[in-house]
DNA sequence: CTAGGTGCAAAATGTTTGCACACGA
DNA sequence: TCGTGTGCAAACATTTTGCACCTAG
């Protein structure tokens, strides 16, 4: 069962109370003001909580490592739930993605999409 | 400038072959095959330069580690690779997007897109 | 020859875990 | 009370760096 805490209170409410993206450690600094005898393990096991229950997001590519892409074609990914399999989708938006952001007052170089859910496949197994 | 060398070019023809997207430790381990003595640092270095150049594409949020979003409403994500921001761009495709993959016989669930390249704040130190 | 590249090991960063104590239901 | 949460320090994982040697131009 989850407990409330006064460290993860003050957490969750920082993180709503920006529109940045902060890092554990940006948490960790601010969240000591509130709470001066935090520790930096209580900020990452509050955080990794939250995420799991989706109450914050956590902004990676999975693994704590970077990726490397060597691909310059546009595609994009379809990553089944069931299977774990990483499907491409072939399929090119850039044009109208990168319009709708260019109007904000960005410059994109290149956009990632990925999408989750169940593959074609799993799909069959579900039904029969 | 740039010399060439046979890690570097290894590196390269390795993440142009695959469609993956390898961690630094796989691509240690693949290139490791071709040249057996090549370090990971070296590695490193070359994933670097090789980014820096345009060649590939690091895929981070900026910093070595992990953003917290607490806003969990349908939104994407701007990476600004020169200050490392991540900003947010309101705006949510779930219908067409989502119909789109459904289209392709894939059941999907949620989707994640994020936008790399220059921030305006950035934008405007390049032209200065 | 010389600036840039390399391997190695050590250091620097970022994140997780074991443990004993504290706290909320 | 009992199971969860916490702080601390140590362990781990990932990435960077200092250094002496090597190599392409």
């Amino acid at each position: 069962m989850l407990k409330k805490s006064m460290q993860r209170d003050e957490i969750l409410s920082y993180l709503k109370s920006v529109n940045t993206h902060p890092t554990a450690e940006t948490i960790y600094m601010e969240v000591k003001k509130a709470i001066p005898d935090i520790s930096l393990a209580t900020v990452y096991r509050n955080l990794k909580l939250l995420s799991e229950n989706g109450e914050i997001l956590e902004l990676t590519y999975g693994s704590s490592s970077s990726r490397f892409d060597g691909n310059t074609s546009p595609h994009y990914h379809f990553v089944c739930e069931k299977c774990k399999n990483v499907y491409d989708i072939m399929m090119d938006l850039t044009d109208e993605l990168h319009s709708m952001v260019t109007r904000e007052g960005y410059l994109p170089y290149g956009h990632r999409l990925e999408f989750f859910g169940v593959c074609k496949d799993c799909c069959q197994k579900l039904k029969a």
